[in-house]
DNA sequence: TTGCTCCTCACGTCACGTGAGGTGGC
DNA sequence: TTGCTCCTCACGTCACGTGAGGTGGC
C-alpha cells in the first residue's frame, strides 16, 4: 500500500507519515523503485500513533506505550497529565486573580510554591519506579502546598532534590518485576486516593481502626507470620523496599527533610508515629514503619 | 545596569533576557562598547515576563498583556486555557478508558467530537470580539457535546466553520470600545456562567420568571423606551449586533446550522421561542430575538 | 508528452540552551 | 597576562508543514 492510500485510511498527512518512519515507529518495506510499501499491521500502528498523538503524547511516549505490553506506561503518563493539569489550573487561578487586581509581586510567592511542588512529584515520578512511583507521588504531593519561607525550609528543599537527584535505582530481578505489574495492573487513581484516605482515617483515630479491623488486622498478621508469607513475592518486594529505605537514604535524609519543609507533613508524622506506637502495644510482635 | 546583575535580579537566564531584547520586549540603551544598559523600568518589565512565561503564557500573548491597559487579554487567555483544561481532562479520561481495556476504535468517535467541539469554540473566540466573543463561546459550547453520525449533521459542522472562517468583522467605534471594556471589566466567568443559568432558568418556566421578575422586566422595558435609552452606548451597541446578526449571516446560516448540528442546541432554540412568545403575549410591544 | 505520485533535501516553527570564538574592563 | 564579563554567530530542540527539484508509472 503506497503512502497516499495510507494517508487517507489513517487521517495522517503524507509528512506525518514520513516523519513517522524517519522515527522507526513504522517500517514499511522499500520497494525497488524506492516507494514505501506498508501493509495492514502498519496501518493499524498509525491509526493507534494518529489516536495518541491527539491525546497529546509524545512520540517518545508513543514508542514506550507500543512498546508495553502491560499498562504501565498508560498509567504514568496519565499521573504525569493530571499534575499537569493540576498545574494548570492554579495558573488559571492566578490570572484568574490578576485580572480582579492582584499584581505579579503578590502571586509570586504562590507561583513559587507550585513550581517547587511539581520539581518535587516529578522527581519522585522519576526516582521511583511503576506503582510504587506512582503511590509515594500522589502521597508526597499532599504535602506540598506550602510555600518556602524559612531558610530551614529553603536547606530541606535542596536535600530533597539532591537526594532524589542521586537515589539509586530501585531493581526489582524479572519474577518481581512481572509479578508487581500483574498485581497492580486494575489499581486505579482513584483506588489509590481510597487507599490514602483510609490511611488518614486511621492514623486520625487508631483506636477506633484497631477495633473496627480486627479481623482483617489479625488474619493480615497471621499471614505475616506464615511460611506462605516468606515464599511470595510480596515478602521479596517489601524486603526490597525495606533494605533499599534503610540504606538509600530515604529515612535518614529524605523523610527528615520532609518534615523539614512541610508542617502538615510533620504533623501528619506525628500522627503516624503515635498510632504507631498504638499498634505496637496491642500487636507487640508487628514490626511497622511508614 | 549590565545584563548579569539584571538575571540575578530577575530570576531570568541570559540568554532568556538576550532573546526578550531580539523580541523587543525590553529594548535596553546600547552603550558605545557594544553592553546592553538595562534600567529599573526593564528589570520591572523582565519581572513581568518572568511570570507570565511561568504561567505559561507566549512570547506574542505576553507582549498584548503588556501593551493591554485593560483586562482583555487576560480574559482570553483565561477562557482558551480553561477551554484547554476541559479538553485535556477528556483526554485524561480516555486515557483512563484505554488503561482498563477498552480500544482505540471505540473512542475514536468521542475523539473527533471533543476535536470538533474545540475548532467551533476557537474559532468563536476568534471571531468575536472582547466580551461578547467569550460569551457565545461558552454559551454555544454548551451544545457541542454530540458526536456527529449523520450526513446532514457533518454538512451543519461544514457550514458553521465556513460562516466562523468568513464573518465580517464586528466593528465598533472608539467610545463604544471603551464602553464595552469599562462595562465588562469587572466581569468574571462565574458570572457568566450565572447569567447562563438563569436564561436557561427563565426559558423552562417563563411564566414562573415573568411573575417573579415583573417589577425588574418592568423597569428594563421602561428604559428600553425611553430617550435616555436611545442616546445611551448600550443602545448603540444592541444596534450594532442586531444588524451584524442580520446581514452577517449569523441568523440565516450559522443558528439554522447549529440547530442541525445539535440536538440540545435546537432543543434549547424552541424553548427560546416558546418563551419569547409568551413574553409577547404579555408585553406586546417589546422587540425579542436571540 | 502530460498529469499524477513518489522520493529526498532544505528551511521554518518556538523559546530559548549550549557552545564557539572574539572583544572589553580591571 | 589572567580571569571575568560582554558580545554575536551557529546549531540544536520537537513534530511536523511547506515548498523545491527530481524521478517513476501510466
Amino acid at each position: 500500500m503506497l503512502i497516499n492510500e495510507v494517508s487517507k485510511l489513517t487521517n495522517l498527512t503524507k509528512k506525518a507519515i514520513e516523519y513517522y518512519v524517519t522515527q522507526k515507529l513504522v517500517n514499511p518495506k522499500i520497494l525497488p523503485n524506492g516507494y514505501r510499501d506498508f501493509n495492514e499491521a502498519d496501518v493499524e500502528c498509525l491509526k493507534s500513533i494518529y489516536f495518541f498523538r491527539k491525546l497529546g503524547l509524545s512520540i517518545e511516549e508513543i514508542r514506550c506505550v507500543l512498546a508495553d505490553e502491560s499498562n504501565n506506561t498508560l498509567q504514568k503518563i496519565l499521573l504525569k497529565k493530571e499534575l499537569i493539569i493540576k498545574r494548570e489550573q492554579a495558573n488559571i487561578a492566578m490570572i484568574g486573580e490578576l485580572i480582579h487586581g492582584k499584581i505579579c509581586d503578590e502571586l509570586s510567592l504562590e507561583l513559587e510554591t507550585i513550581e517547587k511542588s511539581l520539581t518535587v512529584t516529578d522527581k519522585l515520578l522519576e526516582a521511583f519506579p511503576g506503582y510504587y512511583g506512582r503511590f509515594i507521588c500522589l502521597h508526597f504531593a499532599r504535602f506540598l502546598n506550602e510555600p518556602i519561607t524559612t531558610a530551614v525550609q529553603q536547606t530541606a528543599y535542596e536535600e530533597i532534590i539532591e537526594f532524589l537527584d542521586n537515589v539509586p535505582v530501585l531493581e526489582f530481578d524479572e519474577d518481581l518485576q512481572s509479578f508487581i505489574l500483574e498485581s497492580t495492573n486494575q489499581i486505579t487513581f482513584e483506588s489509590i486516593h481510597e487507599v490514602m484516605e483510609n490511611t488518614m482515617k486511621s492514623i486520625e483515630d487508631p483506636d477506633k481502626f484497631l477495633s473496627e479491623n480486627k479481623e482483617v488486622i489479625e488474619q493480615y498478621l497471621a499471614y505475616k507470620q506464615s511460611e506462605e508469607y516468606k515464599d511470595s513475592s510480596i515478602y521479596k518486594f517489601q524486603k526490597i523496599l525495606k533494605e533499599f529505605n534503610q540504606t538509600s537514604g530515604y529515612y535518614d535524609v529524605f523523610i527528615p527533610a520532609m518534615k523539614k519543609l512541610s508542617a502538615s507533613y510533620s504533623e501528619y508524622y506525628k500522627q503516624l508515629e503515635m498510632a504507631n506506637e498504638k499498634v505496637l502495644l496491642q500487636y507487640p510482635y508487628i514490626e511497622t514503619r511508614n
